[in-house]
DNA sequence: CGCATTTTTGATCAAGTTCAATATCAGTGG
DNA sequence: CCACTGATATTGAACTTGATCAAAAATGCG
């Protein structure tokens, strides 16, 4: 079930009850992964378009000599790459992180929901500027925020996206990252991530015991981090779309 | 004229004349920006679609603390944001680095020009995704290159996007770029942006003169920076679509 | 309990920053 | 054509951040 997609989407939207099932029976094909395991190459050609139902996802490209670079995170009701049916071979790979739920998703079955939805296409459309904003944030982040700010920055996005989809209790979530893995999204060595945890520990920034993260103070941390959520576009932006009272069942 | 914006949807698929006439009529209102003049602000909303059509401009963002990143470079024929419009307010800014020349283009006038056109279609979403496909390299780029493979990429990068589009001379170009704008795209100082020039000038990978560049070896230098062309997507992918001899004046 | 993975610590090293000064260049006005 | 000006490029030296290497401690899991 794409609750945590539905969710999301009616961040921007709120969906109708014939656009919710047209979503439920779109991601009817579900497959299971264990964690650390390609779900797309490098290479491959794109098939269907993979929705993560539970469980954490990333794209990664690996350089020639090894080196290894998280690009995205995906967590639940993320799709990966929706519209690279339009290109020949992937150019990353997209691998779990935790096991994982996805629904497999037939390209001709989502162009024909779009088709017949045109509220889900609008959020779909805004989903996929929302995750172009998030690229681009990690680019300023690898450019110019010192790992600290870089830690901080993440924790603080994950958290407004995991809230969004009710994956947060109160001001934790579950962070089921290790921290090289971390080190991978952020651009720095295992070590010194290691470090920089504990520098935001020391602070008390953040609380971090095994996969589960703490922030007691979001806004200090926020400040910390330089982070301003504006680029994830969370204000209800879709309203005018809202469906109607009387299709909501 | 966008001939810049033809050319390189025309390495995708094959345009015919009737497409190529679309276009130009979309780019009919045109407007000129002195160098280093913002297009478009961050917390403007977003109006038309700004096409490129000569000049070079980029995006960026700046920090609280007057940090800035460039987070992309926009050369002739690209378009900025085309489809924002689903966002209520811009998230970054855009700002010429030459002068420039745009095209604006109202939105309904690309949505009518795509709906009359679906090999421009095709070929806008290509170009979407290869501009996605950029910026996740970028991200690659600034988590784990050396600042000597950084800028080395970076310049093979242009000069694939540049060549496609008519815009080099045998192995040169023009790089309208300080070297502090440089070291804003890499996330390096500028101090050390001119020294990572220097060694590649001093191992011969580069020739650059004031605003133009030379690579005597364009093979040497995507060795060694780790350049794959792969995820510019340039193998005309998109040769299905391709126009039919009767259509192409 | 035993093994493999992950986290943590210490020490050394390398890459890149910062600050400050100098040199070069492009354009401007005379 | 030249001197002047502001921006850009270049150099040197000291400093900081983060990487690397290696080992130890903690954790998790079958």
């Amino acid at each position: 079930m794409p609750h945590h997609l539905i969710r999301k989407l009616e961040q921007f939207t709120e969906l109708s009850g014939s656009d919710k099932r047209a979503l439920k029976s779109a991601a009817s094909t579900q497959r299971r992964f264990g964690a650390r395991t390609d779900i797309i190459s490098e290479g491959d050609a794109p098939l269907h378009v993979n929705l993560i139902l539970e469980g954490w996802a990333c794209r990664y490209k690996q350089l020639n000599d090894g080196r290894r670079q998280i690009i995205s995170l995906f967590v639940p009701g993320d799709m990966c790459d929706e519209h690279v049916d339009a290109l020949r071979e992937m150019d990353h790979s997209v691998a779990t992180l935790s096991p994982v739920n996805v629904a497999e998703i037939a390209r001709p079955m989502l162009s024909q929901m779009i088709e017949e939805h045109p509220r889900i296409r609008k959020a779909l459309c805004w989903n996929v500027l929302v995750t172009a904003a998030i690229q681009r944030e990690w680019t300023v982040s690898l450019g110019q925020r010192t790992a600290t700010e870089r830690l901080g920055h993440l924790l603080c996005e994950l958290f407004v996206r995991l809230r969004g989809i009710g994956l947060t209790q109160g001001n934790s979530y579950a962070l089921p990252l290790t921290q090289g893995e971390l080190g991978e999204v952020l651009g720095l060595s295992n070590v010194h991530t290691n470090r920089t945890v504990q520098e935001l520990r020391r602070t008390g920034l953040i609380v971090l015991k095994g996969k589960y993260l703490e922030i007691p103070n979001l806004a200090a941390l926020q400040a910390a981090s330089l982070f301003n959520p504006n680029y994830l576009h969370l204000d209800h932006e879709g309203r005018d779309f809202d469906a109607p009272e009387s299709e909501l069942s």
